[in-house]
DNA sequence: CACCTGCTTTGACGCAGATCAAAGAGTCCC
DNA sequence: GGGACTCTTTGATCTGCGTCAAAGCAGGTG
């Protein structure tokens, strides 16, 4: 936490990797020169607590690179993650005070902040802003509830597919790829950082992970180094309903 | 399905019974009588499917009266059900074509139907209705997320309790009660509704609810009144932080 | 190098909830 | 009244995953 380091030297939103994934995809020049005047950087290390749940949020904010998950932690330390943000993704709810969920950075993330009061009435002037919100928000909606089927539904050995599927998938379209059999990525949670996003235990979590190595579903170069040399097969363990989901 | 009744004969808006708290709360006068001239209700009975997953949808729609569920179901006929819609809930996403979920009223249903074209376009002219949306989607949003602790980390008589402590408090907010000590509510969902709400199955729902009585903690009045003598006890067994999460 | 420390793997065992089975209870219709 | 149906309860047994325990493995530091 001592170790946030704001940049306010901006790099332009015309060069920004999310330009047009992020809050602010479908605005116009004049409308980004607009957030430009608001926003600032802040970068974070892999493991930081960028927000605690309770406290009191004053920005916004769009995830620029790395991951971070939402989480939500009971009173007797059982803990569930409900969100994995990714790059574009968007934190924060104009409208609310108090975080509901303890964001945490599972890689180095690097966000751009918007302050909240600024950006409150900064969409209630830009009707893109908003708009856009509401399309990455329903998103969102659907893929908790995706997630929801999964929690309740799945097998553990289904729940790894399922996550293992969906990090390659995110993974592949921050690069632009097209969809290919074979894949190769990293995974950006520890062991037990996919137990908490999966409902499960992280000796589990290395259990069913083993097997499918087992079994030549994946292969594992160290621990974090995930290559799939055939995607349709672990989309079938992953149980999801023809496709696997494939959005836009 | 084929008893499907259409009233062309709106109530007036001024006295719907959600007025001031579906997609159209916001609205002024003029606005709400531009969503008079395109809305059109539908009622169906209790058990009847109002929508099939992957089906083409020309409408959205304010859920009036009545319960209706948001399912998934997977190849093998694993259900688990995503949503709880009570009065004042919205259906349908403006820019989607195809349904996601089968959507299944649990009690006799009344639903204030907007054809979806006409809809899109009256929501780019008046923000209030967007705006709306978007503040409805992130309350599900939260709800969702809060059902992924259930599913994920909670115990069978958690989400027991859990479940009807939020019926009990959706019903008294209907009824615009203050949080009393004492209530009594209907059930809207058979056991197996619950179950595959909960992520259970039928007969562990059962169990739990015979053990939640014989523990005093609700009393029955035939299968489907429910009469809870203390909510804080309800709600301490539901194991969530602090308050239940009463929202505004 | 030896020794941490954090992360991961693997094994042995136990239990909450699933599965299989059957019977009770309410409602409808003839 | 009596059968047929749906929904629910309860019992007996099974099993997937959690729990407890210990050891492997990499990277960092003195």
């Amino acid at each position: 936490m001592l170790l946030d380091e704001a940049l306010h030297i901006a790099p332009n939103c015309g060069s920004c990797p999310i330009r047009h994934r992020a809050v602010c995809a479908r605005c116009e020049s004049t409308e980004l020169a607009a957030l430009e005047e608001i926003k600032f950087y802040r970068s974070f290390q892999a493991g930081q607590t960028l927000i605690w749940s309770g406290d009191r949020m004053d920005f916004v904010a769009s995830v620029v690179t790395g991951v971070a998950t939402l989480t939500q932690v009971m009173e007797d330390g059982r803990t569930q993650t409900v969100g994995l943000l990714f790059p574009s993704d968007f934190v924060g709810r104009p409208g609310r005070d108090a975080a509901p969920y303890n964001v945490i950075a599972t890689t180095d993330v690097m966000m751009c902040c918007f302050r909240k009061k600024p950006f409150e009435e900064l969409m209630a002037r830009t009707p893109h802003i908003g708009q856009r919100l509401l399309e990455m928000t329903l998103d969102e909606l659907d893929a908790a509830r995706e997630w929801m089927l999964l929690l309740g539904r799945k097998t553990a050995r289904e729940k790894i597919a399922s996550l293992l599927a969906i990090i390659a998938r995110r993974d592949a379209s921050l690069q632009g790829q097209v969809r290919q059999r074979q894949v190769t990525f990293e995974l950006p949670l520890t062991r037990e950082a996919m137990a908490d996003y999966l409902g499960l235990t992280l000796e589990t979590v290395s259990r069913q992970i083993s097997a499918l190595k087992r079994e030549g579903i994946i292969e594992l170069a160290g621990k974090r180094t995930v290559h799939v040399p055939d995607i349709d097969r672990l989309i079938e363990e992953a149980a999801d309903d023809a496709d696997g989901g494939m959005p836009g």
